[in-house]
DNA sequence: GGAGTATCACGACG
DNA sequence: CCGTCGTGATACTC
């Protein structure tokens, strides 16, 4: 998938699908380019969000190039001021404590919480301490986004208020299922984080402008309007038209910037690069009849965008049946070819405009529907080896696909979507599970598993990861809560994966499906050893996981000071885990093991601890850092193995040369 | 029991 | 400062 120069004009051939983002971007200079996987949510960070990496300022001023805009039209140019980088950070060194001290199992255990049974275990625990935020701090709450970059963006720009708007409203979410909001409740948290993130300047190309907007990537899935507006793609809460007004010759004039397809009527069957939408206005309210729409406001807009051939940006909102949920998918620029007067459903006259996709763009929603049609079968998915590579283990089949050369599979190994625990691993104890009738509620602090939580759920209503902890306690199945929502790892995998072949990676695992930021993706499952107790080499293997790496910090939790509530505290984000985990997936494993090294990756890890036959284990468990679009390369930071010794405050290198490609690649890994 | 439908509460921008 | 634009989650129906 990472051939370069490849085509976007062939549309009939379902074997060039690209993933919506492209991978590699187009550098005029040719292939010595490095691969780009997926850009990376750094900077510039607002206090208290650390840079994702470490970067010296040199790096820091590079850009990430707009990638797949560079053709159409002539790229703009890249923004003058480089983003400041709020908390630039030294190179991470070995001789760091709070870097290679993988175990805590020496801090005592927090019982002030209601934790005292814990005490004694094997595992030991340190609750969040609830710290209230203080009120002046608040008061002067900095996004760290300069007035110049609030008006233009660039793309590690975008990726950060997205990335920060996401973290707040996960924590809404959290606290409306708690009944627990301070204010009233939250009905709504995407508007409250929304409102929040734009009342504190958490937003950027807050300039309207038709055309490009820097930072935003065709192939770029969103799942809330106000994400849209946030970065500027398109401003409007609720509308579906956006306009600006301009000067023209006699008088001034609306032209249309952008529009959002609800998905509803705007079908063109076949041509995914022809849309056919409606203008707004005319339908019934609940105090107001349907009526005729009017030339007005977004309807005059996109006429006369027809009359002056301004092409407009196209969000396509797309209903995915998989999982339920309504995702918009940036499409770039379209031109409108002709609008008409038709009668509506309610027999009322609505305005009809032809949109035709601007040639040279990269695919986006095209992948998108011809994906719909692998799902179904016909036609199959071009370069399938395998159709399900689980062999129906999995509840989704993880189809083997390989379009890059001749080899026709990994090497043997048995799917399993369970870990295997040696006999010397032993982080066997009682395990305390909940009294739960039915399901565990919300904010409900007399139960246990909650407790063990820190007195939060860990996920919101619809499976979403709220926060990184240094440990996440789920329910278990000798809890009596059978229909809990806190069992998300435990369920398999969600989201329809393949596992492909790379240009120079080995094999790699992406999703046919857009994944949300904080979904879950799937464990680690493999042979789970006490590392202490075997040799060294066999944390030299590929497919192997090892907890005692040394792992890139970074931010992906919320910003107390932004959500403004006393109920938000801080928390660590670093994996605590009681005893040295590795996890060998080379003869037992599941799609984890496909799973490449990045510098800049769109998936992190998480520890979970929940019950398996009737004792309490520790799984490695994947979820999205950002929302990711369909195809595209899922990877997470494999980190650099902490030889034994000390370190001397020296850098530590991987032994294994990286081909991430990321802007902020450190070289090497593992 | 999964797909359609009702209901509810809300924000930006012109 | 008020009207215009639907949305997203959930509870409900069939």
């Amino acid at each position: 998938m990472e051939r370069n120069g490849g085509h976007y004009t062939d549309k009939t051939r379902v074997l060039d699908i690209k993933p919506l983002r492209t991978l590699r971007p187009v550098f005029p200079s040719g292939n010595q380019a490095p691969p780009f996987v997926c850009a990376p949510p750094f900077g510039p960070f607002p206090p208290g969000f650390s840079s994702f990496y470490p970067f010296s300022s040199s790096q820091a001023n590079q850009h990430t190039p707009d990638l797949n805009q560079a053709q159409y039209p002539p790229q703009h140019q890249q923004p003058q001021n480089p983003p400041p980088v709020y908390q630039q950070q030294p190179p991470q060194h070995a001789s760091e404590p709070s870097l290679v001290t993988p175990l805590r199992s020496f801090r005592s255990p927090d019982v002030s919480n209601g934790n005292a049974e814990l005490e004694g275990s094997t595992v030991k625990r340190r609750i969040p301490k609830k710290r209230p935020i203080a009120r002046p701090e608040n008061m002067n709450f900095e996004s760290g986004i300069n007035v110049a970059d609030r008006e233009n963006g660039n793309r590690e720009l975008v990726l950060s208020v997205l990335m920060r708007f996401d973290a707040l409203r996960r924590r809404f979410a959290q606290l409306e299922d708690a009944k627990e909001a301070v204010s009233g409740i939250i009905k709504r948290p995407d508007l409250k984080s929304g409102s929040t993130c734009m009342g504190r300047g958490v937003r950027t190309n807050t300039k309207k402008r038709p055309g490009i907007v820097p930072g935003v990537e065709i192939g770029d899935v969103f799942f809330f309007r106000f994400e849209m507006c946030l970065v500027g793609l398109h401003s409007p809460s609720m509308a579906g038209i956006d306009y600006l007004v301009v000067k023209g010759e006699t008088e001034e004039e609306p032209i249309a910037t952008s529009i959002v397809s609800s998905g509803y009527y705007d079908n063109d069957e076949g041509n995914p690069d022809v849309l056919i939408y409606t203008g707004q206005g005319g339908n019934a309210d609940k105090d107001k009849q349907s009526s005729d729409q009017k030339l007005e406001r977004g309807n005059l807009a996109l006429e006369k965008s027809l009359r002056r051939d301004s092409a407009v940006r196209v969000i396509r909102g797309l209903k995915e049946a998989s999982h339920n949920a309504k995702i918009y998918i940036y499409d770039g620029l379209y031109e409108i070819k002709e609008s008409w007067v038709e009668k509506g459903k309610s027999g009322h006259n609505t305005f009809k405009y032809k949109l035709v996709r601007a040639p040279g763009q990269p695919p986006a929603f095209a992948s998108w529907t011809a994906i719909q049609k692998w799902k179904t079968g016909v036609p199959s998915r071009q370069g399938l080896i395998l159709p399900d590579m689980t062999s129906g283990v999995e509840s989704i089949p993880v189809s083997l696909v390989n379009e890059v050369d001749t080899d026709n599979g990994p090497a043997y190994f048995t799917y399993s979507t369970t870990v295997k625990y040696s006999e010397s691993f032993k982080l066997m104890q009682p395990s305390f599970g909940c009294d739960c009738a039915n399901l565990c509620k919300p904010g409900n602090l007399d139960c246990h598993c909650i407790r063990k939580n820190g007195g939060d759920f860990p996920y919101t209503g619809n499976g979403i990861l709220v926060s990184r902890k240094p440990m996440i306690y789920e329910c278990s199945p000798s809890c009596p809560c059978s229909t809990c929502k806190n069992k998300v790892t435990q369920m398999g995998v969600k989201v329809r994966l393949e596992v492909f072949k790379t240009a120079n990676r080995g094999w790699g695992l992406r999703s046919w499906d857009a994944i949300r930021a904080g979904s879950f993706i799937c464990i680690y499952v493999g042979e789970a050893k006490d590392k202490s107790k075997v040799q060294q080499t066999m944390a030299n293997d590929d497919y192997t996981f090892d907890t005692t790496n040394v792992y890139n910090p970074f931010k992906w939790n919320y910003e107390p000071g932004l959500a403004d509530e006393d109920a938000c505290e801080e928390m660590s984000e670093e994996s605590e885990i009681p005893l040295p985990l590795i996890i060998s997936a080379k003869n037992v494993g599941n799609v984890a093991r496909f799973m490449n090294h990045s510098c800049s990756p769109n998936v992190f890890w998480q520890p979970v601890s929940y019950e398996n036959n009737s004792q309490l284990f520790v799984h490695v468990a994947f979820f999205a850092i950002s929302h990711i679009p369909p195809m595209t390369e899922l990877t997470y930071d494999y980190g650099v193995s902490r030889p034994s010794g000390t370190q001397n405050g020296n850098p530590l290198y991987g032994k294994r040369k990286c081909f991430c490609g990321s802007a902020y690649c450190r070289g090497s890994f593992g």
